[in-house]
RNA sequence: GGCGGGGUGGGUGAGUGGUUAAAACCGGCAGACUGUAAAUCUGUUGCCUGAAAUGGCUACGGAGGUUCGAAUCCUCCCCCCGCCA
C-alpha cells in the first residue's frame, strides 16, 4: 500500500474542519497537532449492519471524515457485525432480533454503499469486527471486562438514565462499549468519529488503547442533526428521517416540510454554504427580511443539489411549486392503476383501489377522506362517499396534498 | 429467597364490574389559512357492514374461570421494576 501524501491544513481549511458542523474534538490540541505533524491518519467509524438506512443526519460525520480524506487521510470503517448483535443502548432500546450472518452481510453491503456517496472509497479500509471477535475467547472477553468497572459504566447518561428510571440494563449492553473500544486498538485508530451521543464509548475506545500500549486516539463528536419532526435526533426508528437515498423529489419535500426554526441547524450541518452567508441567512431569518420560506426552498436545492444533483434540485423545485402552491398536478404520476375499460371509455372506480394501493388504511380511513374532502377524481371533489365520478383512463386521482394514482387502460398493456 | 409495585390503543398515560372503542396529551391524517409538506386554527383518528344507527367484530401481558355483563373480580402462567438478603 503506498502512502498516501498528506496536506497539513492551512489556518483557515483548519478552522472549517474544527468549527464548523463539529460538537467537540477530544482533546482538541492534540488533534491539532496531528493534523500539523503531516502523520496519516486513521480515522475510524464504525457502524452496526443493523439498519441500514444512512440519513442525512449521518451524513454529517462522513462529511468530515471526506475533508480529511481532502487533507490525504486513510478513512477505516469498520462493520460491526458483532456489536450489532448486542444494540447500541440508546434510550429506549429494545431487545433487537438476533440477525443472521445473511442479513448482517446485506445490510452491511446497503450500508458501504450509502457511505461511499459521501466517502471517498479509495481512501478507505473497510474491517470487519469478526476479524479479531471471532478469535475471542472467554478468557479475553473476561480480561476485556475487568479493565472497566461498572461505576464507570454508569457515567454514560443513557445507562444512568435507565437505571434512575428503573428501565433495565441487560448485562451484556455494558459489552457495547468495550468491544467497540477494541475495535480502536484492533485497527489502531488515530482519530475516532462519531455522534455526541457516542461520546462515552469513544471515550472508552481512547482508555483502552492507552491501557493496552498505544497512543490513546482523539475523539471528535459532530452534533446530532435534528429530524424532520423539529424536535428529536433524526433516526429511523423515530421516522423522522430523510434518507441519502431518498428520490429528489420526497427529499426536497421533507426538507420544506422542516420547522422554520431548525433550518439554521441544517444549513450549518449539512451544506458548504460559507459561514459568513449562514450567518447572513440566520440574520435574515430573525429579522423576518425574507420570507422563511424562499430560505427553506434554497436549503432544499442546497440539499438536494448534494446528494443528488443541481438538476434534479431544480426539478424538484419546480414540482414543489406546481403540486403545492400552486395545487396542481404533478409532472408524473408514479402510481397506476391498471383497470379493464373492455372499450367503454369510462368506468367505476371504487374506494377499494385507494385501500389497495395503500393510499389509505382501509375503506373506513376513505370514508373519512372524502367526508373531509381530500379527494378528488379527475380534478373533481369526491362529496358523496357511494358516488364516485367514472374514471377514464388517464384520470389522475387525488387524495390530500400528496398522493396520487393515475388510471390506466389495462386491456392496452402489454 | 422474602416483601412490595407494575404490564392499557403508534407513544406517554387515566380508568377498579355496565353510560368504555376506552379520558387527556403527543403523534398521524384531512381541511382552512399562508408565495413552505413551516407556524396557527378546525376537524378527524380500531376494523367490517350500512343512508344512518341504541348492528357486528377485534382490543387493555398470556391461558382459564366467576357474572346477564370484565380492561376492571378470581386462579395459574409469562415479563418488568424496587427494597431487603
Amino acid at each position: 500500500m503506498s502512502k498516501p501524501t498528506v496536506r497539513v491544513p492551512k489556518d483557515d481549511e483548519l478552522r472549517w474542519i474544527l468549527r464548523r458542523a463539529v460538537a467537540e474534538a477530544i482533546p482538541e490540541d492534540e488533534f491539532v497537532e496531528a493534523l500539523r505533524s503531516g502523520r496519516c491518519l486513521r480515522l475510524k467509524m464504525g457502524f452496526d449492519p443493523s439498519a441500514p438506512d444512512l440519513t442525512i443526519g449521518h451524513a454529517v460525520g462522513l462529511r468530515k471524515l471526506r475533508q480529511l480524506q481532502e487533507l490525504g487521510h486513510q478513512v477505516v470503517v469498520i462493520v460491526g457485525d458483532w456489536t450489532a448483535r448486542i444494540g447500541d443502548p440508546s434510550g429506549q432500546s429494545q431487545t433487537r432480533p438476533m440477525l443472521t450472518a445473511e442479513e448482517v452481510k446485506d445490510n452491511a453491503e446497503t450500508y458501504l454503499r450509502q457511505f461511499f456517496s459521501v466517502v471517498d472509497r479509495k481512501r478507505t479500509e473497510i474491517r470487519w469486527q469478526s476479524e479479531w471477535f471471532d478469535k475471542f475467547d472467554l478468557e479475553t472477553v473476561v480480561r476485556l471486562a475487568a479493565r472497566f468497572t461498572v461505576a464507570q459504566m454508569l457515567q454514560r447518561q443513557e445507562y444512568s438514565e435507565r437505571f434512575a428510571a428503573h428501565k433495565p440494563i441487560g448485562l451484556h449492553e455494558f459489552l457495547y462499549p468495550l468491544l467497540q473500544a477494541y475495535d480502536s486498538v484492533a485497527i489502531e485508530a488515530d482519530v475516532e468519529f462519531g455522534g455526541t451521543d457516542q461520546k462515552f464509548n469513544l471515550l472508552v475506545g481512547r482508555d483502552l488503547q492507552e491501557m493496552m500500549g498505544q497512543r490513546p486516539q482523539q475523539c471528535f463528536l459532530v452534533p446530532l442533526l435534528v429530524g424532520t419532526d423539529g424536535k428529536m435526533k433524526m433516526s429511523k426508528s423515530l421516522d423522522n428521517y430523510i434518507a441519502l437515498e431518498d428520490p429528489s423529489q420526497e427529499m426536497y419535500g421533507k426538507v420544506m416540510s422542516l420547522p422554520d426554526d431548525v433550518m439554521m441547524d441544517y444549513y450549518e450541518l449539512v451544506t458548504d454554504v460559507p459561514d459568513k452567508e449562514v450567518a447572513e441567512i440566520g440574520e435574515a431569518l430573525r429579522t423576518r427580511s425574507v420570507n422563511p420560506m424562499e430560505l427553506k426552498m434554497r436549503l432544499a436545492r442546497e440539499i438536494v443539489g448534494q446528494f443528488h444533483s443541481g438538476e434534479a434540485a431544480q426539478a424538484a423545485a419546480e414540482e414543489f411549486t406546481r403540486v403545492f402552491r400552486e395545487r396542481e398536478l404533478p409532472e408524473e404520476v408514479p402510481i397506476e392503476v391498471p383497470l379493464h375499460f373492455k372499450g367503454a371509455c369510462e368506468a367505476e372506480a371504487g374506494i377499494e383501489l385507494l385501500v389497495m394501493k395503500h393510499l389509505a388504511l382501509s375503506r373506513r380511513e376513505v370514508k373519512r377522506l372524502v367526508r373531509q374532502g381530500a379527494i378528488e377524481v379527475g380534478g373533481v371533489p369526491v362529496t358523496d362517499p357511494l358516488d364516485y365520478p367514472p374514471v377514464r383512463p388517464g384520470s389522475i386521482i387525488r387524495v390530500g396534498k400528496r398522493r396520487f394514482l393515475r388510471i390506466v387502460d389495462a386491456d392496452k398493456q402489454d
